[in-house]
DNA sequence: TATCAAACCTAGAACGTTCCGGTTAGGGTG
DNA sequence: CACCCTAACCGGAACGTTCTAGGTTTGATA
């Protein structure tokens, strides 16, 4: 071929069998001998013949695609798409990703993957109004990860908030904490429900009263401000332990409370969430929340595939337990000496 | 159609005008009169119609499409991506993402976009050997950006390593240091360029003698361990001023060598690499450098396009002077004083 | 020798789009 | 009236694959 692009046409010439035959070949089905099967094989590699997926994907009735949304600057987002990944290659489909960005919203990159006719997708912690999944759902086997948006139709799969907050809460309690604050993050995605997660962990512990909620935002900077604003507050009004949205904004808290001379976890006890990998550096040792990346993986991608080969079935949440992750920004409360 | 998809056949139908009028009206190419347009244009929105995109691929005989691979992990990486998006909206050309990670070597991630049959690749920092890559560019025009690996025909887009190494040990060496150490990348993509860089610029400032190499890789963790392989030396043979490979393993250092008592900048003076947002963070306030993400995204891009559009210049690389991003974790040298 | 089945192979339509080469209708021009 | 021009539209081939329905061997069996 004159611009470099190998066919199957041009295996057929070269092996001298028909195209379908070299396409029953290539794809290792029944139907043609061993003999010309390894020819073709042979002139498929000498050729660098590589087979075109769009053509495949418009003839094939089914679709081995499934389009990934994710937002490009969140590390717990890549580690869920590395595991998206790993989870994808055994099952034959192929994964299409489409990152979010500032300027490229979660509508824009789905538009993206519709334009790919991939035959579900997943979207990570996407922020989506209801109305548009519902709307989405309509045309596509849709898979929500790591968010509680609830739409028509729409498989869910999270980790539990509730539980994840309820063990930090737990573990600061039997450390004896009582004043145990919680920097929110604000109109992102997870923010809600972790919000609530603390509220109702808080009361379970009887500790309503110690109830001290921080606004903030899911980036280091919430952490650094939210460190600020705590050390500013007199003394007996100020938290002993406090939790962070994720753990980017904890480690700015952190990091910020030991500039300003607060001893970690002497004075006062730090912990995030989604134990991304700077939570397990040697000189942060954050204390945080694992949500356990590759269950929520593979079972959103076992869903997409589900729902692809054609299952039915109304889709109920999967709610995946979250894993407490103790390092050392937590410590005995101050107070209770 | 039954099963949900809407192809431009349906617009035809509903419409009353033949396909290729739809095709045309939907393009916005002349030959339709303005009232079908609006026909056509209001039975896509209505039927929520979505041009399918591999089989406009198929069929076009230019490619509208530019695969992308980058590494999933690095927040360098995911910050040119972004930039990738912003220049490539207006260009007309789409990108094909495919992440690489531990298990996901860029062979595969290549391969990956070959099957999507993209009309030029973009390489972000690959680790690739110069023979794959020659080979890849005989399929494709291939830019390579962010690395100094070089191969024929393969156009490569980067920054100025060596400037961006003189330009730290410039501005250490005005701040008094000579003692100038270097923790390196290991076999990191860019690990050489950086030390030879490093080298290169001692040598400028007449401080052979001062040249300093440790042994790293390009993570956290790397810095951590330096940190306490300078620590423990006689006080005498330690540097006062440490250049780090990349600013992940700066943060690492850095965090490390305030938690053993150092001060930084009083003590020793840490430089990152690469201004990613960390570096920004207010309690870390890293000195690094700017690779400048934007113009290596725009050049690189540019030349993908131009490639398809079938320049056949014989490619030059281009090499973006980076940026000094002086914080506040480099200061002058105790020695100095 | 005719028949049958299995094994191997092939022709050609289809997928959803673009693009080339028409055809038609309507309106000037001479 | 014949002629041509242009705007608007249409039919059908093509892109690279898969898939269905069929065709041709081969060799064994009746």
């Amino acid at each position: 071929m004159a611009d470099g692009r190998v066919t199957i046409v041009d295996l057929a010439r070269e092996t001298g069998v028909s195209v379908s035959s070299v396409s029953v070949a290539l794809r290792g089905d029944p139907g043609v001998s061993e003999a010309t099967r390894s020819r073709v094989l042979a002139a498929a590699e000498r050729l660098g013949y590589r087979a075109d997926r769009r053509a495949r994907g418009l003839r094939e009735q089914r679709p081995r695609v499934i389009g990934v949304t994710f937002w490009l600057h969140q590390t717990f987002h890549a580690a869920l798409v590395d595991e998206l990944y790993a989870a994808a290659r055994p099952s034959g489909y192929d994964l299409v990703l489409s990152g979010t960005t500032a300027d490229r919203p979660v509508a824009e990159a789905v538009e993206s993957l519709q334009h790919e006719r991939c035959g579900a997708m997943i979207l990570i912690s996407p922020d989506i109004t209801r109305n548009r999944l519902a709307r989405l759902r309509g045309h596509l086997p849709t898979v929500v990860v790591g968010s509680d948006v609830k739409a028509r139709g729409v498989d869910l799969v999270r980790a539990d908030d509730d539980l994840g907050m309820d063990l930090l809460v737990r573990h600061l309690v039997e450390l004896g904490h009582e004043r145990i604050a919680f920097v929110d993050g604000g109109d992102a995605v997870m923010s809600g429900s972790r919000r609530t997660g603390y509220e109702r962990a808080m009361a379970a512990h009887g500790l309503t009263d110690g109830i001290d909620l921080v606004g903030g935002y899911p980036t280091e900077d919430a952490g650094v401000r939210a460190a600020h604003e705590l050390v500013a507050r007199p003394r007996r009004r100020r938290p002993t332990a406090v939790l962070m949205h994720n753990d980017m904004a904890a480690v700015g808290m952190l990091l910020t409370l030991r500039g300003l001379g607060v001893d970690v976890p002497g004075e006062m006890s730090v912990a995030g969430y989604d134990d991304t990998r700077i939570a397990g550096l040697a000189t942060i040792a954050l204390t945080t929340v694992s949500q356990d990346p590759r269950t929520l993986a593979t079972e959103s991608l076992g869903r997409a595939v589900a729902r692809i080969e054609g299952s039915a079935a109304d889709p109920r949440p999967l709610v995946v337990a979250p894993r407490l992750v103790v390092r050392s920004t937590t410590g005995p409360s101050p107070r209770g000496r």
